[in-house]
DNA sequence: CTAGAAAATCGATGCAAATCAATATTTTTC
DNA sequence: GAAAAATATTGATTTGCATCGATTTTCTAG
């Protein structure tokens, strides 16, 4: 694939999809196709933010890293999905987090500050951008709400629904399940044992991967109170 | 105060100093000001988000509240804060919090309908909206960061330091033990043993409401691991 | 296919914080 | 200024999760 190609993977994503032709070739000339492998970083916590970034394929971690080295994955982004955008409207942005690939992965960078001018002519993506922009809002406020009022194994049984196709029982993990226990803020071992545990009481199956749910009523009971 | 005084409520306020005269006349025909007295709420968790505020006086908790009844603050607001503005750009925006007065507060409504439609007329102030739900949006995943990463204790101490005036080792709490207690995710009684603690390590004084840092740098550096 | 590395699991133990229960203190109200 | 109500503190106990160390299982590269 090469950039003449950049415009039409832009056309399936929402955030771009209010601009026009002429704009979007403009955002195409300002934005580079990055293949990343396994393990790569696209960049680091503390970088100054120069692109934000839009997913065509592969899984990257969003994570933090604390002082201590402790790190915390505060987002698995997948395909279609864009991110660090929003620090387009800080007046030094640095990322506040690391972005490296979990799989092979190819992703678009599209410099900021050339999108942040352009966006001034188009206020139906300004909106656009707002209103993504509230939804993640939304996003980490369930987070903090999940993060001080669960216990690992409610932020765990959501997790497992929310991955859950809604009418099938039968799913695979698509990350690693160290990735899944730093996601859900639990030790590798803690995700190990509730998961043991899940499965005593006859809830979920689990082998590597393959995760089969017995009991959704009880894991739907177990998260609400 | 009548509501003719509100375009100058509204002029000491960021989010809309890039508005014209014109645009300002606008937003004021469609605010209202509200009175509350302590214990009131403004609206509910769930509550179809009508309008945003604006915070003139007085001291607004923002909490959730879980299905099991119990309750985290996220924030407490104070005067020339704003909130529930990110909601403007949801589909079917609902309140995520309720809010309640902590000490008598007025407080001016903003219809969030209205000022939408006016928001397409002014792209700077597009642009601010945007650059403080990003601040928002930093602040939440700091949140989460402390929520994972953090103690209690670290948490407390950090509070503390925010609190206090950078050139003042003492200050009073401007709310009560337990309200800070929630805010900090953690229970009344931990909160107050946390204090107790620190007071024995002679890194603060506590005397009801009044708190005197002794120690800065203990604190710091119990902050930062 | 096999060796080495990485990831996941398991058992034992320790610590932070929640819970339950009782008392003390401050604030409010009449 | 006393009674009532709300807040805060303290003590004893339990719970959830982290930690550490040791295996076992799964992945991956040669």
């Amino acid at each position: 694939m090469d950039s003449q190609n950049i415009p039409e993977a832009l056309l399936g994503c929402h955030l771009f999809s209010e601009l026009t032709e002429l704009q979007l070739d403009r955002v195409r000339r300002h934005s580079h196709l990055i293949d990343m492998v396994e393990g790569e970083s696209l960049f680091f916590q503390g970088d100054e933010a120069v692109s934000f970034y839009l997913v065509l394929s592969g899984r990257i971690k969003l994570y933090r890293v604390s002082p201590d080295g402790k790190e915390k994955v505060v987002e698995i982004m997948e395909s279609g999905a864009t991110f660090a955008e929003a620090l387009m409207f800080m007046d030094q942005p640095h990322y506040p987090v690391t972005a490296t690939a979990l799989a092979p992965s190819r992703v678009i960078g599209i410099n900021s500050r050339d999108f942040k001018s352009m966006l001034r002519e188009s206020i139906d993506t300004c909106f656009l951008l707002l209103g993504s922009m509230c939804f993640r809002l939304r996003g980490l406020i369930r987070e903090i709400d999940a993060l001080s009022l669960d216990t690992g194994t409610v932020r765990t049984v959501s997790y497992l629904l929310q991955q859950a196709p809604s009418d099938q029982d039968n799913f695979e993990l698509q990350v690693a399940k160290s990735v899944i226990a730093s996601r859900l803020s639990v030790k590798p071992e803690t995700f190990s044992r509730i998961l043991k545990n899940l499965h005593e009481k006859k809830i979920v199956s689990i082998d590597g991967r393959n995760v089969m749910i017995h009991d959704r009523d009880a894991m739907v009971s177990l998260c609400s109170g």
